[in-house]
DNA sequence: CGCCAGGGCCATA
DNA sequence: TATGGCCATGGC
């Protein structure tokens, strides 16, 4: 696992990222890239005049809502979930120092008693809107976990404590190991995967989904 | 045309 | 607890 970080980190850089300005922002971005490629996710916040505000998307009626965010599909269910996002940032009054106050199993479980909210919105939210250690795991780590020999544990859950109980409790650190795992999935490590050049090529057994 | 994309919810067994 | 259908759209 150590040495997976090290070749990504080799090839890819130092990534401290998420493509987005404000903690809203990363928090509407997390919710719209819900199984959807970032690509429509894009077109989905350019809609919007500028970032997107708490105040925008609780001032518009929700079929308005679903309307702008529709490229990035599942509109109806994202436009429920972004209300109700919205109204749980201003219960903290749109104030993200005032969110990153709390426990972090606290915010963790207030975001996931939220309709369409689960674990990985929960910790990418977490993680890249408030700076938070909360690991993500997403489908390309899953992936890679597959494809090389990382025996983590069964489901989410599983998954998350296999990285969190070996890495130290750093945010820099999970920011920097997951940001490049995103990046080479796009890049190598798809479901047909396109092994010519990737990094991690000596240690993958190139299982199919 | 079919598959895929940085999930999550719900019904079923 | 585990699996499958469903949600919507755009790129390839």
């Amino acid at each position: 696992m150590a040495s997976i970080h090290r070749r990504l980190e080799a090839r890819y850089g130092d990534l401290g990222w998420w493509p987005a300005d404000t903690p809203y922002a990363v928090m509407v971005g997390a919710v719209l890239t819900q199984n959807t490629a970032w690509r429509n996710v894009e077109r989905a916040l350019a809609n919007f005049d500028g970032p997107p505000t708490p105040a925008v998307v609780r001032d518009l009626p929700l079929d308005q809502l679903a309307a702008v965010i529709r490229p990035a599909g599942f509109c109806n269910q994202k436009a429920v979930c972004l209300k109700t996002l919205t109204a749980w940032f201003e219960g903290y009054g749109d104030d993200p120092a005032a969110v990153r106050r709390q426990p972090l199993a606290r915010l963790r479980s207030e975001l996931l008693a939220l309709r369409g909210i689960g674990p990985e919105t929960a910790d990418s939210i977490l993680l890249y809107a408030f700076g938070r250690p909360s690991f993500v795991i997403d489908a390309y780590t899953l992936r890679l976990c597959r494809r090389h020999p990382i025996p983590v544990g069964p489901g989410y859950a599983g998954a998350q404590a296999h990285f969190q109980d070996r890495l130290p409790r750093s945010v820099r650190l999970y920011n920097n190991f997951h940001a490049p795992i995103v990046i080479n999935a796009k890049e190598h490590c798809r479901k047909q995967p396109l092994c010519q050049d990737c990094p991690l090529h000596d240690s993958c057994r190139r299982l199919d989904d």
